[in-house]
DNA sequence: CTAATATAGTTTCATATGTAACTAATATTG
DNA sequence: CAATATTAGTTACATATGAAACTATATTAG
């Protein structure tokens, strides 16, 4: 007796983005909470601060596209940043319409306690895989992020 | 000549968090945009129908629980699926708290007609991964899952 | 050189979201 | 059974976010 096709069904909890939404949405949540209790940063502004932290005197824009952040995010985070004292503004020589960010010390200082407790995060996380697991993590997100945004690269 | 301890990096490019919430909200957009655009429906109300779609005659609270949303995101989405007449509600007979919710006919049309676009989406996205890949990803993602949220269920 | 166009960044406005307070009903305790 | 505590769900408020309009500067075209 032959078996009928089986009638197209979804289960959220098998359906990828879903399940990709609610681990990011955790992990995202979980980290988010360690940056505002203990710097008062939201994960826009340490995401501009990473970025200030490895790459100082960059611009509004070149943040935006390192950090995928569109500009009304960065203008948002930056503001803030100068509101507390961690980053600094100086207007560019070349460009009247471009600003030259930076960390201040108090923002070098806060950077540096913060990678490594980031880093600490990210390591509790993915404590349970192998050496060679993260590496496949790594290479099937970079396959997904290819497939998702084929145009412009995701990171 | 002994090399120094590197100085811990954080280079946001190869931050876990970072990039599953930049994946995550790539592949969220790209398929919200889908409901959005064929039906006028939110992330948070197709989640309410697919469950609906699989349990008829389920509450609020159970709606929760199966989605990970939290109860004014559901009691929200509920309301402007019952404006939108794709759901029904009635009240419990035992319990006068709770209040019965079930896709109405027209919500199950829609749900017809969702759930193969849905999985279609689902499936252009894996496309390039193999089966092995698939199943491997779904492990890897279970670990993390269960590493985030350790006491209760992601999914 | 002037007019039109494009770019960097900010501000505005409308909507989404999260937290806390609230209402109504049920369950528990003394 | 009265008083208290819990639970289901909604509402209100404050904040976050995204899209579009706006300002100021720079670039390009004629």
């Amino acid at each position: 007796m032959p078996e009928l096709p089986p009638k197209p069904s979804l289960r959220l909890r098998n359906f990828l983005p879903y399940r990709l939404s609610v681990l990011s949405n955790t992990v995202s949540r979980k980290i988010a909470d360690l940056y505002d209790r203990e710097f008062g940063l939201s994960i826009w502004q340490w995401r501009v601060m990473a970025v200030l932290g490895e790459n100082a005197g960059i611009t509004a824009t070149e943040i935006g596209q390192v950090t995928a952040m569109d500009k009304v995010a960065v203008s948002r985070a930056v503001s803030g940043l100068i509101d507390s004292g961690h980053v600094a503004r100086k207007a560019s020589e070349e460009d009247g319409r471009r600003s030259i960010l930076s960390l201040t010390s108090k923002g070098k200082g806060v950077y540096d306690k913060i990678v490594p407790i980031a880093l600490g995060a990210e390591r509790d996380l993915v404590e349970t895989l192998s050496a060679a697991e993260r590496e496949q993590l790594a290479r099937l997100m970079e396959k997904l992020a290819k497939t998702a945004a084929p145009d412009r690269p995701l990171w």
